[in-house]
DNA sequence: CTGAAGACTGCAATCAGTTGCAGTAAACAA
DNA sequence: TTGTTTACTGCAACTGATTGCAGTCTTCAG
């Protein structure tokens, strides 16, 4: 039915080695053999047939990506930059998502190794032990993750926290709450690390949370409750939830309680009060990642965050 | 390296036949070899190679999605379902954007068709007769736009336009602006006829628009001049957009001008103030394409849309 | 007791490329 | 003129699974 080496092979008088070799390993042809031989595989239409060629040389052209949600805004940037990087060396992506599910996450892993050269896992949620067993059979990219011998990207997440404190101690806040993310995420754990070492700063920390604005509205009650001024939230969603439900509880934002997230995601740029973020730079960990699997170096790669001030932050009230 | 067919069935005694069969037909081998065989591929781990299967077959269990913009929260929610309801059936999903380019949409689908038994296309901006063109090597689903002859999933985003028109006029607005969408987009015209078909009601037509923040920021001024009190933008990131772009200059949304989006995304529904919007069910959109495409049914296929009223639109000032 | 049907199972060709090895011809050196 | 190198090109085995066909063994009817 469809064209394939043989039929471009015959029309244009080699073998099919050749007409393969065209393809594969053009200077090992004919310069003259080669024009002939591209020539018919255009008229034909001729595309190589990619399960036949991994078949035989086991390389699949295929990186998987698999996330926590694909619906996160945060994740939906770093997959784009992540397709157009492999889309650049012609490769394919495979998407998938593990609803935060550690088992679903492995399956997935499963699923994908034998069709793939390489999985990007961003912020996965198995333990240390499991991922190195897996890595074993399929190699890997880690993103906001680090385990020794793993190739990694990771954001200076910590940094940012400290530089998020910093500004809201700087603004006069004392007591702030920290609303951390998923148990699993590592992220979450540099960020409560980070926090814990701030000398002069009281933090209360609440969590584990799903990291969504459900999450923030169902948090936002201990929040109020904590008796705190600011909030440093894991990513933008929770941070807006936080807002959604402290409004709705009659606390203002920034008047009565800042609140900072982190991600710098579109919906955290456009929503009101326009949110003061700890910005991460996901476009780029998505190509890193990709770029790293492809050339399958590994490293670990540390990329910088930095804090945007927006709207969503104030002095304490009586600070005046 | 990694352990095929043929190590199964030495280990288990059997011809590599059967073991073939204990996977892709089971009713044909005694149940007593069959569990013997299961529980040794068991233990050697063994995964079958789907490039092997695949070039036998001819099917790969792979299905391409491609959409105009990845990072847009609209197809996110898209692709997440899609993603849900292939991983159902153990098909695998990859995904691609065009970045509202039609020739790099044409290279995606080629690229895609050697791997893939059906492509999801959404919003696609190539012309009918390139469509047609392509469906004859690949099979499609197109997702918002209509094609006699081959299987869509459409959402009816022309009543959605007319309720959202009826919305406004109820409110008393009677001269608005329709903010259209990118050149090549089936919706966009669509919700261009349907408004033009509604009497007594005055409006002009704004665009086209990249479907972007930045696109509706930039619509804005043409909105301000075109004295209009109610606005129907092509989506909800466009209509933040305007409603940016009017408050920076100084024009107060919605108490000089009402605002309606299309999309009912998350990032439109936690804005303030917050969008009234036509609600496109996406997630049932991607997950019906999915569907159709494994069970290669071809139909065409409506799906519901309705209003949300939110805030973003009121009365018209002197109307008290 | 014979024949036929049914239930498995094995054999081997096949899918569409890739690649080590060998063969050929021309170019070049001695 | 002969030997050697270089540059292609062809041959055929190989990748891992699928599947039509044929063979074996029971089972059961007549």
């Amino acid at each position: 039915m469809s064209v394939t080496i043989r039929d471009v092979a015959h029309a244009s008088g080699v073998h099919v080695s050749t007409v393969s070799r065209t393809f594969s390993a053009p200077h090992l042809v004919n310069a003259e053999t080669r024009t002939r031989v591209l020539a018919v595989a255009e008229e034909l239409d001729y595309r190589p047939n990619r399960a036949a060629r991994s078949l035989k040389t086991g390389r699949t052209n295929n990186i998987g990506l698999i996330v926590p949600d694909l619906a996160n805004p945060f994740f939906s940037s770093l997959i784009k930059a992540a397709q157009a990087a492999a889309r650049r060396q012609d490769y394919h992506l495979f998407v998938a998502d593990t609803d935060e599910n550690p088992s679903e996450e492995e399956e997935l892993i499963l699923a994908f190794s034998k069709q793939v050269d390489g999985i990007v896992l961003c912020g996965p949620r198995l333990s240390n032990k499991a991922l190195e067993k897996l890595s074993e059979s399929v190699s890997f990219v880690l993103v906001n993750r680090l385990i020794r011998g793993l190739t990694t990207v990771v954001m200076d997440v910590a940094h940012g926290a400290r530089v998020a404190m910093e500004h809201l101690a700087g603004l006069g806040h004392r007591r702030v709450a920290l609303v951390t993310g998923p148990a699993g995420s590592w992220t979450s754990g540099e960020i409560r690390r980070a926090v814990a070492e701030i000398p002069g700063l009281d933090a209360v920390v609440i969590g584990p949370n799903p990291p969504t604005e459900e999450g923030g509205i169902a948090a936002a009650a201990r929040v109020a409750e904590a008796g705190v001024t600011g909030v440093l939230a894991y990513n933008d969603l929770l941070a807006i939830g936080i807002i959604e439900g402290l409004e709705a509880l009659g606390v203002d934002v920034p008047g009565d309680v800042s609140v900072i997230g982190f991600d710098d995601s579109a919906t955290g740029r456009l929503y009101r009060p326009k949110l003061t973020t700890v910005a991460m730079p996901a476009g780029a960990a998505g190509r890193m990642a990709v770029d790293l699997l492809i050339q399958s170096m590994s490293a670990a790669t540390v990329l910088e965050t930095h804090l945007v001030v927006r709207d969503s932050t104030a002095p304490p009230k009586g600070t005046a």
